[in-house]
DNA sequence: TACAGAAAGTGACTATTGTCACATCCAAGC
DNA sequence: GCTTGGATGTGACAATAGTCACTTTCTGTA
């Protein structure tokens, strides 16, 4: 892989993006390169966290299996984010799973090699800082539409977040179904299903084939910051 | 103030309790010292986030108000812990708020400062992200039981994370009240009050004279496990 | 000691959501 | 074209927790 190649990749979406040539060719070098299938696990739940991720293509869910059984998503991972940098920051365990949703390639950077690129490139830490940083400020705004917010105002708020910003009809990043959907809005899968017909009618979204779109993207903000 | 009662205050439940004499000369040289009444917001949600606090004594309690107003209770703050740090790094607003909940006193360091303290230390940039890490884990855990679990296992998980871990008979951190136990654990006071008095009659906790107190630490870790 | 205001206790009712049980639909492959 | 499994649509019902409206009990203070 090539400099300019990662350069491109994490220009878009990643707190990365300010990366000098040096330090990308240094990630570049000292990191591993893997290939994922649908369904793979890039990270698992429960064991040691000696590496972290960079995305590079393709797409993952992070989720978390609760000690009674519920699954819980936190969030959908797009190429250029950083992933698994919590265990190994703290030498903890892994909180969660990471699984790739459709093929999907990353760039692999041991505990060792990571702490050399920090050692080597003295912004790498505040950038990770940053990352860090708004993922804190993601976990909290998730927190807030649990506690908050119904059931409608709080599936507003995913579907905007999956929302592209310069979208072509509103189409969604991701076209999850409905039963995903529900796990990663906190709702039944049957209460989504409502939610969305309910909202069809109004035409605020459209649900054709499986495939949720916003149509009246200023209303569904609206509902998403609603009193109740 | 003088690096060894900074040292002693940060040794206890701080991740900065491994610095050494010159970042802690640096941290009192560079900071500024500051006094809170009970009531005095020592961060307030909406402002520009230019500078980080260590908590040195008192407690604060952090919360945010969402766009409905409801009023979340995000965590309690001991001495040694940092806060403000994500709007720092971030450039962003804060999110939330820090209130004293009795007479506190802290260390501000300004963005300018903060960066000044980063760059002589290369230490203080890994210990602030253990720091993040470490918060990012507990807002996982926040979500995980607000979706995965009723409100009794929920309430047993917070009552637990205010238990003192060699606690004499069980008494908590902080006594609250049972309206800000209930913001804390995203319950009605009254749904508070009932589950408190059914552990009361069955000898799992006391609530006397407005302090709750822990009496079968076991048993509730197992409710906080619960099924259901 | 009396009083005021806050905190806690409690019953009745309501509301939002989840659960269960099916019927349907759709897309992919034989 | 058929078949089949997964994704959807929907009605009926149950349950958890919130809300309201009080009463009662503290606690600190004049």
């Amino acid at each position: 892989m090539k400099a300019e190649e990662l350069a491109g990749i994490l220009a878009e979406h990643s707190l990365f993006a300010d990366c000098d040539e040096a330090e990308l060719a240094d990630l570049i070098l000292r990191g591993h390169f893997v290939q994922y299938d649908k369904g793979d696990e890039l990270i698992m739940q429960g064991d040691p966290g000696n590496s972290l991720l960079i995305l590079l293509s393709g797409n993952a869910r992070t989720s978390m299996i609760a000690s009674n059984g519920h699954e819980i998503v936190l969030d959908y991972a797009e190429p250029g984010q950083v992933i698994g940098e919590i265990a190994l920051l703290d030498g903890g365990e892994r909180t969660a799973s990471v699984t790739a949703i459709e093929p999907t390639t990353a760039l692999t950077i041991t505990r060792i090699a990571f702490e050399e690129i920090l050692k080597n490139h003295k912004n790498m830490a505040l950038r990770l800082l940053k990352v860090m940083a708004n993922r804190i400020r993601t976990a909290n705004t998730m927190i807030e539409g649990d506690r908050a917010y119904t059931s409608g105002p709080r599936l507003a708020r995913y579907l905007l977040r999956l929302s592209v910003v310069g979208a072509e009809e509103g189409r969604l990043k991701l076209d999850l179904s409905q039963s995903e959907l529900g796990n990663y809005a906190g709702m039944s899968r049957e209460h989504i299903n409502r939610q969305l017909s309910t909202w069809s009618e109004d035409g605020i979204v459209s649900v054709e084939s499986g495939k949720v779109r916003i149509l009246n993207h200023a209303t569904l903000s609206n509902i998403a910051n609603a009193d109740s």
